[in-house]
DNA sequence: TGGTTTCGCTACGGCAAGTATCGATACCGA
DNA sequence: TCGGTATCGATACTTGCCGTAGCGAAACCA
């Protein structure tokens, strides 16, 4: 036990700081072609990086998308005391993600695979919707259906916007849409 | 002009009555295998039919997708007096059909495809949701603006709970959605 | 200096969309 | 009865992308 397992170094040549890297050059490459057209190759071209190299850290493109979705959104801001300003600023907040250039598009390209792929959907599933899910879930007070159904409404709204239309929700809509959840939420609440 | 050009019989052979069992196999090939692994060949397969057959039909998969959902989903029911139930039947009709063994698959599915391909993105807006946004203008008497955003929410929140579980929305979520639906377009509305 | 792991490169296997070609078949008009 | 036209089935093919295999070179540590 001079010294512990855990946190030792492994051996061998230690990783290049890529990610960050192949991050950007995945939503960029997305943002400019197309989430059909943007593919490991691509990806791997505009990152000046093997195609490789990609596989050997991601496992499958579901999961370097999904990976490069966690690092642009990053932790919910929950910031508000009352319940109505924690939801609307949550859906204020993932409205502007998803439109941001490049987000949106593989978002939504991700949950397309995600339908017929049941390993994508894993990796969506328990990588991505969970954390949000449970933070939602502890913050809210609110039973796992309910912010489930939450989140079917608010994601689902914003991307089939994003995919029929190919371009993010107005903050019009958004706003209207806050409205609406606001005001289903409200009722019948805070079970004191 | 003794006999006018349009609505002549065309010459040669005349096409066989397939489109019902290619539809048919399209539905029952995407229940069974998923989306993805419904491929042209299979669907082909399952109808007792050459894949030539059906390209010289349809133009892609995706058109067929669409034109076999078309032909599941038939006409709109708008029926009921008030905008109340024109709304909350519309919701109810579309989240059974999408339900249905194989529709909701299929839909999702091409919605996915659309996402990242501009043609599959037309024919799915023109051929699917045009129809039934006029359909629901006229009903409604809403501008269309405010009939893009009942259907991003409706359809958006049924795909997204399909897609991210696998199975349709449930009949209390599905009444909850209508409840929300209908208490945000009741308000200030109806402009006499 | 040897051991271990990563990186870039090239090539390959597998699968699905869509195309091309050919013989056979069905309907029409003369 | 006989050409003209268009569809059907079968097979083979092209193209594009995901994911893998193998190789030499480079980086880090003991």
């Amino acid at each position: 036990m001079t010294r512990t397992t855990t946190s030792a170094r492994p051996p061998g040549r230690p990783r290049a700081g890529l990610n960050d890297v192949v991050f950007a050059a995945t939503l960029s490459t997305v943002h400019e072609l197309g989430y059909a057209s943007a593919t490991v190759d691509r990806i791997a071209a505009a990152a000046g990086v093997a195609k490789t190299t990609i596989y050997r850290r991601w496992p499958s493109k579901g999961a370097l998308i999904v990976d490069c979705l966690l690092e642009a959104f990053g932790p919910v801001p929950l910031e508000g005391v009352s319940r109505a300003e924690l939801m609307s600023s949550a859906i204020h907040w993932i409205a502007a993600k998803i439109g941001e250039p490049g987000v949106g598009d593989a978002f939504a390209g991700v949950f397309s695979d995600a339908v017929s792929d049941p390993a994508v959907r894993e990796i969506l599933s328990a990588r991505l919707q969970d954390p949000y899910r449970l933070a939602l879930q502890e913050a809210l007070g609110e039973p796992e259906h309910r912010v489930l159904f939450f989140v079917d409404v608010v994601v689902g709204t914003l991307l089939h916007r994003m995919g029929m239309t190919g371009e993010p929700m107005v903050d019009a809509d958004v706003a209207a849409l806050a409205e609406m959840v606001l005001a289903h939420f409200a009722d019948g609440a805070d079970p004191t």
